[in-house]
DNA sequence: GTAGGGTTAG
């Protein structure tokens, strides 16, 4: 065996040139590498390995170690791509040794593979460890590291990472920026970010852009994530999906889908994360004709689980379970989310049971509950009042699935005692609670306090809601209700006093029908729709068809008006009951009625929705922002409790 | 060789 030249080391091999090595006979396992010569150990190995051939890669890497040989980092570099494309992990920590196997340092660019190939197999500290021995860190190195502590929501170590790297004089580009932004979770920070990077002129790169979009929308900063969006020059789909995104993910979902379509305008079209962020606009607006529209466009990426869910959710949150069930049949996988949609969804719907039925399947389908499903399964058994099953649930959680109960699990057994009537139960879960009750928690409990007008427990508890959330206006109007009530009207002006001093207005309540794609919103008092003359005439004419049917408006609403519309003359004009009319007018006969309301319903409504459905013999939906009433045959699906 | 966007509750 001759000596190997020191031309020969670290040979460097362009792949165009593989072709000069593909006369030569493959080594076989039989083959003497004693009479090999250097070159060809070399050739083989480097054919092998831009064949992507891992295995007899790998063997002769084993015989040119043994004779000294060694081949050139890119090269190496296509084996470890071979590797991690087969995920084959002691494979990579071979080529790992072998490259430092001749006391040589590899060069930078071969050591940052070997870096993010250990990041690529989750071996942050095997990466650390190649890291910390470089004797140079170039800016690839160090976003290496920097996107791998990102990855693993490791913000701190990220943003640490970025500290030394300044310091050891390497500029970041914007690899770095795009990575460090993701691991941002405080506003200093990402400010602070955010002036690097305009600093180093970086803030016109699109993914640059793209990830300060999505970090300010994240950290609720929609305003600066917009302004971001709107700087730019040029956009591609992604900067695109990140606004949408955003837009859709803090509930501006009226904006998202103006952003969509100025997205086609602009010849984009849309892939698998716009259409679900578009869904997801439809959910938060209750569109379902909208939504329905989309699913057509779904249908080309019918294997995406992440897109298939988010319209589970949105047929769900817009009250059509039918559309619901029928997706998540067709689907091809099934995940956590998917199941744990479904469940949610058939509870907040009022199909409680199927929910149930639902949760069965799947721990029978093997997919492991989460904390939210878990909490689907105890709103199921809240909606349906199954004292006994739902306290199963909540004692069994941690021991059968492994998940402490948190504060909303808690909410959901609050909501079950408080439906059953259990007052005094729920105000000592309340107490026993391993986590702080929050106005959530308490106002959980107002609202049992409502349905078995509790009056002392209601006052005790709307107090405990304005301690945590003094700026929430329909707790004080209920709590003004309660003592003008009982003709407390010190206490009533202290209430509306204080309502003055924190500024403190009730919201108009309004409700939206999506008629012909089109959403028609009606707020109390607002005469602005332009059929509203029609639709109070219409409205007359059916109260006045509804009484001769027993309906008669309620009057009393202390107790009643939970966070509802106003309790005066416009009652008879509630936004809910200028919707249905309208609805009455303008859909063809048969079809539902769905309205998404911002306050919960009041009584009334709730007594005339109920009617109507009947007498017109129609399906009317209400989404309030806790629950779903499905009216149909003079009986709501909430069972008269909400 | 290093980078950006999407799903369940509240």
């Amino acid at each position: 065996m001759k000596a190997v030249s020191g031309k020969l080391k670290y040979l460097r091999t362009l792949p165009s040139s593989v072709s000069r090595f593909h006369s030569l006979t493959p080594l076989a396992s039989h083959a003497q590498p004693k009479n090999s010569s250097s070159s060809t150990l070399l050739g083989e190995f480097v054919n092998f390995c831009y064949q992507r051939d891992l295995p007899r890669a790998m063997k002769a890497m084993a015989v040119m170690e043994r004779h000294g040989v060694y081949a050139d980092s890119l090269t190496y570099s296509e084996l470890i791509k071979c590797c991690l494309a087969r995920n084959a992990v002691e494979q990579g920590k071979l080529v790992h040794k072998h490259v430092f196997s001749n006391g040589h340092q590899p060069k930078t660019f071969l050591v940052n593979i070997l870096i993010n190939m250990y990041v690529k197999f989750s071996l942050l500290e095997q990466a650390r460890a190649l890291f910390d021995q470089m004797p140079e860190r170039n800016v690839v190195s160090w976003t290496t590291m920097i996107s791998a502590y990102a990855n693993a929501k490791l913000s701190v170590r990220a943003l640490e990472f970025l500290v030394l790297m300044l310091r050891e004089g390497v500029l970041p580009n914007m690899y770095t920026f795009s990575s460090v932004l993701r691991a941002c979770d405080g506003l200093v920070n990402l400010r602070q970010l955010h002036c690097g990077i305009i600093k180093v002129g970086l803030e016109s790169d699109v993914f640059v852009r793209s990830a300060l979009i999505d970090v300010y929308s994240k950290l609720d900063k929609l305003k600066d994530a917009v302004c971001v969006f709107n700087e730019m020059e040029t956009r591609d789909y992604v900067v695109w999906n990140s606004i949408i995104g955003g837009l859709a993910q803090n509930s501006d979902g009226d904006e998202a889908l103006n952003q969509f379509k100025m997205m086609k305008r602009a010849g984009f079209s849309a892939d698998q994360s716009t259409l679900t962020s578009v869904l997801r606009a439809c959910t938060g607006l209750a569109l379902l004709e909208v939504g329905r529209q989309v699913h057509v466009h779904v249908l080309k990426f019918n294997v995406d689980l992440i897109l298939n869910n988010a319209l589970l959710d949105m047929y769900c949150k817009c009250g059509s379970l039918e559309d619901a069930k029928s997706v998540f049949e067709r689907m091809v996988d099934r995940d956590v989310i998917s199941w744990s949609t479904m469940i949610a969804g058939l509870a907040q719907n009022g199909y409680s049971r199927e929910a149930l039925k639902f949760f069965d399947l799947m721990k029978a389908s093997g997919v492991k509950p989460n904390y939210i499903t878990i909490l689907g399964v105890l709103f199921a058994c809240s909606h349906a009042g199954l004292v006994d099953d739902g306290w199963y649930y909540f004692q069994s959680m941690k021991r059968l699935y492994g998940i402490d109960p948190g504060r909303e699990h808690y909410g959901c057994i609050i909501d079950l005692l408080g439906r059953a009537g259990k007052l005094d139960e729920a105000v000592k879960l309340i107490h026993e609670m391993k986590c702080e009750p929050d106005a959530v928690t308490w106002r959980t409990l107002l609202g049992a306090c409502r349905v078995h007008r509790n009056v002392d427990l209601a006052i005790y508890a709307a107090k405990q809601v304005l301690k945590l959330d003094p700026e929430d206006s329909g707790t004080y109007v209920l709590l003004s209700n309660i003592y003008a009530n009982s003709q407390r009207w010190e206490d009533v002006s202290e209430i509306r006093r204080a309502m003055r001093h924190r500024g403190i207005a009730k919201e108009p309540g309004c409700s939206w029908i999506e008629v012909n794609k089109q959403i028609h919103a009606f707020i109390l008092g607002d005469t602005a729709h332009p059929k509203i003359n029609e639709i109070n005439r219409g409205l007359n004419q059916l109260i006045h068809k509804l009484m001769g049917i027993g309906y008669v408006p309620e009057t009393d609403f202390v107790l009643q008006d939970l966070e509802g519309e106003q309790r005066d003359d416009s009652l008879r004009y509630h936004s809910e009951k200028l919707a249905i009319v309208f609805g009455l007018m303008s859909l063809s006969t048969g079809s539902a009625i769905r309205i998404r309301k911002n306050l919960r319903i009041c009584g009334d409504c709730h007594n005339f929705a109920k009617l109507v459905a009947k007498m017109e013999c129609r399906l009317i939906v209400i989404r309030d922002p806790i629950r779903y009433h499905h009216f149909q045959n003079g009986v709501c699906s909430c069972g008269d409790y909400w």
